[in-house]
RNA sequence: GGGAGUUUAGCUCAGCUGGUUCAGAGCAUCUGCCUUACAAGCAGAGGGUCACUGGUUCGAACCCAGUAACUCCCACCA
């Protein structure tokens, strides 16, 4: 036998991937059975496999491998996602780095470059995931900007904007100057970020009517604090509150701008908080959320002196051209040279960061598209609180109903190119236009100009030539998210052929795995779409899974370079390593503090499966042999299927982490330390016939249960002769997944007392510095009903027994232990401490006589025993009667000593 | 500022409706072993005032109230 010694994931892991592929075995299509159904959440295009995938897609194929097994029908859908911002960042800088500026390029040349980007880099991803096992239907890859895809969202948008749940506006949007688009509000990372709030001048304008005002005398200047120096150019106005006494004399006047001198009023509301800084605030509609809702309000000039970039434009008059955050500092210093600049103090608030740039949000008026949440956010929310879509864990629920209930308009436009344009089209003069193409554009206006005063057929063609020279597309393109929400529908034509046969079958899928933070950006908005087009919610579980973090807590990121690659992982540690390192701490619902020695633990699990099949596979059968393993055939028999249950009951609160330690457990403890130990024959030495196929049998168990978690190790055992010639078909993928069959419990429990008496005879050994290899006697004294001579054997063989003698008296000079309420010694004349073997029994016997008293206070006390169940006061009383035994075996035995 | 969650062994976590022999697992630690399946291993051991303070109860890791620390989400205070 040339079995390698140690488990070599390399050489199995991409043949059986391989052989997977040619069977078809990820292939899904619609038949009877009944289907499993998961959507992949799509990486992005120019991703890179990073543990947070690593994690969530193990989870997927756990799943997955699971539900097939089970005889279902799975079908997970793979693919990826254009996602706009970040594949148009990348795309931007790979330009410029070949000296390309974007500026220079018309939409169609950027959109070729960046296809092209996309074919080169955006297939990465997938090849990864096929490292780690995924059992991805390949022939349904998706991505969200291919043809049929795209047609949805144009189709969607144009649905939802004659529902009128899609609008134009202008609003302050979360802009990005970095991506140079706007971004939602979800897109926004707050940070809380060490700012300066500068106390800066403001010097009032000569009285009102020439007229000085009597009591003013220090002030010829109001002080206003704020972070945002650079913006002072933009402000319209100063505001007080009308209740604050400090500021009264003020109403009605005006100040200058420092700088630039202009004067602006100074107005009054209530919204002002008279305790926060100075009681004055600037009001600058163009660059403030609250200042520009003040604005409107009291009718104020917007004055908006940022251009895109975040530059300052010709209208801040000063600083022109220079980046924000560099004006701010240089405002600063003039405003200090100048007088203006009263003091400046640390200040800590929270700031806005682009989730894909990371660049500062800059607050924004800008024309752009919105989509109403309110309408479809109830039915959304219902399916969550009535549980036909089931959050794990629950504790989501809560947050969930939160955001749905506060749900604000989502702003769908964002200036880029790569991403679906938005199906509205321009005339001058005429409202935007909504339709699916150039075409349909105008025989739309033509409708719309129709319908206002009647055209003649030379008319039409003229209006028809004129309008086809001057429409224009708009050039912004959707949101990513209003592509992706529609992932479930779209990746089976749902919305091209609504009543397609995949559709029919695998709609609505049955478990979404994927992060907590796209909770809302994803999750919610699915099943707004999933209602919306199809009346039915996307899917019945939601799993979210925790946050992959390193040993000291925090999150995994490129920027901190804490993120081992998970390719080198599996490279070190092989698939089915990792895989169950990642699972191995992955709790459910909480976050993981991955530490690489899960995945080494991993290994070491694939190893240990490895080597009992070495050991299975040396065995030599000898057909002439009887059965001598009957009872612990039957032992593991009933301890599989208990643990099997476990296990079941475990996936079904999708408690992965736990399914597999029961599994582990059951293979490493019970299987390899227990059972073939015990019915392993001597060296070079055959085993009988039964033992050996009931064996096979067990491991052929073992191995389905273990493959939806290491896939690659089980398959390749699988396939060995051992089990017996198996066809190209018939593969551990596709084994029948056990189900839980009824089990001996009494069985099980004799059996746990059965090793325990192994245990204490080792720990003898081993605090008597005893061989295993030298053979001791034993006496038993038994006073249970456990029928001991069933176990000889196998205590006989796994600790070492020679003679196993029943005796009815307790035997001096010997080492004794209790196990339930028989007596076991091991008599070891010369090596006997008798003192310390005294000591030991009286102080066992002295915590027995405390735990006494305990049960005895309990079952004295009336209440107890008026209040508590009955079986739990059978139990005390059963405490008490085995209690009572054991003492007085102990005291019996200590007689001896005396 | 509002809300949610967490706190159990050195680490990561179980502990389901309060009640099986003084609270469990895996890893790590310690001791002894290279015993022909596996040193990526075997056998054994140690390790916890269940965050803190009260309360309810015959009985609390579990229920209630408060305190503390941490985490996350939401929010426009310049």
């Amino acid at each position: 036998m040339s079995i390698s010694k140690i488990y070599n994931p390399r050489e199995t892991e991409n043949k059986w991937y391989t052989h997977w592929l040619e069977q078809k075995f990820f292939r899904s299509v619609p038949d009877e059975r009944e289907p499993y159904t998961i959507v992949i959440p799509p990486p992005n295009v120019t991703g890179v496999l990073h543990m947070g995938h690593m994690l969530n897609n193990t989870i997927q194929d756990v799943l997955v491998r699971r539900a097939r097994m089970q005889g279902k029908n799975a079908c997970w859908v793979p693919g990826t996602d254009h996602a706009s911002i970040a594949t148009e960042a990348k795309v931007v800088a790979m330009l410029k780095e070949k000296g390309i500026d974007k500026k220079d390029l018309t939409r169609d040349e950027f959109m070729g470059y960046a296809w092209e980007w996309k074919e080169k880099y955006g297939g990465i991803i997938l090849k990864q995931l096929e490292t780690l096992g995924a059992s991805c239907d390949w022939d349904r890859t998706r991505f969200t900007m291919e043809e049929e895809l795209s047609e949805a969202v144009t189709d969607t948008f144009i649905h939802l904007y004659k529902k009128g749940w899609i609008y134009r506006g202008i609003r302050m949007v979360n802009w990005d100057p970095k991506g140079k688009t706007a971004v939602s509000d979800e897109e926004v990372i707050r940070r809380e970020i060490n700012q300066k709030l500068y106390y800066i001048k403001y010097y009032l304008s000569p009285s009102v009517g020439g007229q000085a005002i009597a009591n003013l005398t220090t002030s010829d200047f109001l002080i206003i604090a704020t972070t945002r120096p650079e913006t002072i150019m933009a402000d319209s106005a100063i505001c007080i509150n009308p209740n604050d006494e400090r500021y009264r004399h003020l109403k009605g006047r005006s100040v200058f701008i420092p700088l630039i001198n202009r004067a602006i009023p100074i107005i009054e509301d209530e919204y002002v908080d008279i305790e926060f800084g100075t009681g004055c605030l600037k009001v600058t509609p163009a660059h403030d959320l609250n200042d520009y809702e003040l604005g409107v309000k009291h009718n104020l000039p917007v004055i908006d002196i940022i251009n895109d970039d975040g530059t300052l434009n010709d209208k801040a008059l000063i600083l022109i051209g220079e980046d924000r955050f560099a004006a701010r500092k240089k405002i600063a210093l003039l405003l200090e040279e100048k007088g203006h600049l009263e003091r400046v103090e640390d200040y800590k608030s929270q700031i806005g960061f682009s989730e894909r740039t990371d660049a500062a949000i800059e607050p924004k008026l800008s024309m752009q598209w919105f989509c109403k949440m309110d309408e479809m956010a109830k039915p959304a929310l219902e399916y969550v609180l009535n549980g036909e879509v089931k959050l794990i864990p629950e504790k989501f629920t809560n947050t969930y109903r939160h955001w749905m209930e506060n749900v604000k308009d989502w702003c769908i436009s964002r200036q880029l190119w790569w991403g679906q344009r938005i199906p509205a089209w321009y005339v001058q003069g005429e409202e935007p236009v909504i339709a699916r193409t150039r075409e349909e554009a105008i025989e739309e206006l033509l409708i719309i100009s129709e319908a206002r005063s009647k055209m003649s057929e030379n008319e039409k063609a003229d209006f028809r030539l004129r309008i086809s020279e001057s429409i224009k597309q708009d050039d912004d393109v959707v949101d990513t998210w209003f592509s992706s929400w529609l992932w479930p529908i779209s990746v089976f034509n749902g919305f091209k052929d609504p009543d397609n046969k995949d559709i029919n079958y695998y709609y609505p899928t049955n478990d979404l795995v994927t992060a907590p933070e796209i909770l809302f950006f994803w999750v919610a908005r699915m099943i707004m779409a999933g209602h919306e087009f199809r009346g039915k919610a996307p899917f019945k579980n939601v799993y979210l899974t925790g946050i992959v973090r390193d040993k000291a807590g925090r999150k995994m990121s490129k920027s901190l370079g804490n993120s081992p690659d998970p390719i080198d992982l599996i490279e070190k540690y092989g698939a089915d390593g990792v895989r169950v390192g990642m699972l191995l701490c992955s709790p459910a619902g909480n976050d993981l503090m991955f530490d690489e020695s899960y995945c080494e633990q991993g290994r070491n699990f694939a190893n240990k499966v490895w080597n009992a099949f070495r050991l299975v596979k040396g065995w030599e059968v000898d057909q002439s042999l009887s059965n001598s393993n009957a009872t612990a055939i039957s032992w593991f028999e009933s301890r599989f299927n208990e643990a099997l249950l476990q296990i079941e009951e475990n996936f079904n609160q999708y408690r992965l982490s736990e399914a597999l330690m029961e599994t582990y457990k059951l293979v490493w403890d019970d299987f390899c330390a227990w059972y073939l130990e015990m019915i392993k024959p001597a060296y070079q030495h055959p085993i009988d016939h039964e033992t050996f196929t009931a064996t096979i049998g067990f491991f052929e168990h073992i191995l389905k249960l273990l493959h939806p978690f290491m896939p690659f190790i089980t398959e390749d055992l699988w396939h060995d002769e051992l089990f017996g010639a198996r066809k190209d078909k018939d593969c551990c993928i596709v084994a029948v997944y056990p189900v839980s069959q009824s089990f001996e419990a009494v069985l099980l429990k004799d059996f746990s007392l059965v090793k325990q008496v192994v245990s204490e005879i080792r720990n003898i050994r081993n605090s008597k510095q005893i061989s295993p290899k030298q053979a001791l006697s034993l006496h038993v004294k038994i006073s249970s009903d456990i029928n001991y001579k069933d176990y000889t054997g196998i205590i006989s063989k796994l600790a070492n027994i020679s003679e196993f003698t029943p005796v009815t008296d307790t035997l001096s000079g010997s080492s004794s232990f209790l196990v339930g309420r028989d007596e076991f010694f091991i008599p070891l004349a010369d090596n006997i401490d008798v003192d310390a073997e005294r000591e030991r029994l009286e102080k066992e016997v002295d915590y027995l006589k405390g735990f006494l008293k305990s049960v005895d206070a309990k079952l004295s006390n009336e209440r107890f025993v008026q209040n508590a169940k009955a079986d739990i006061i059978d139990n005390e009383r059963k405490k008490k009667a085995d209690a009572e035994a054991k003492i007085r075996i102990l005291e019996e035995n200590l007689q001896g000593y005396k």
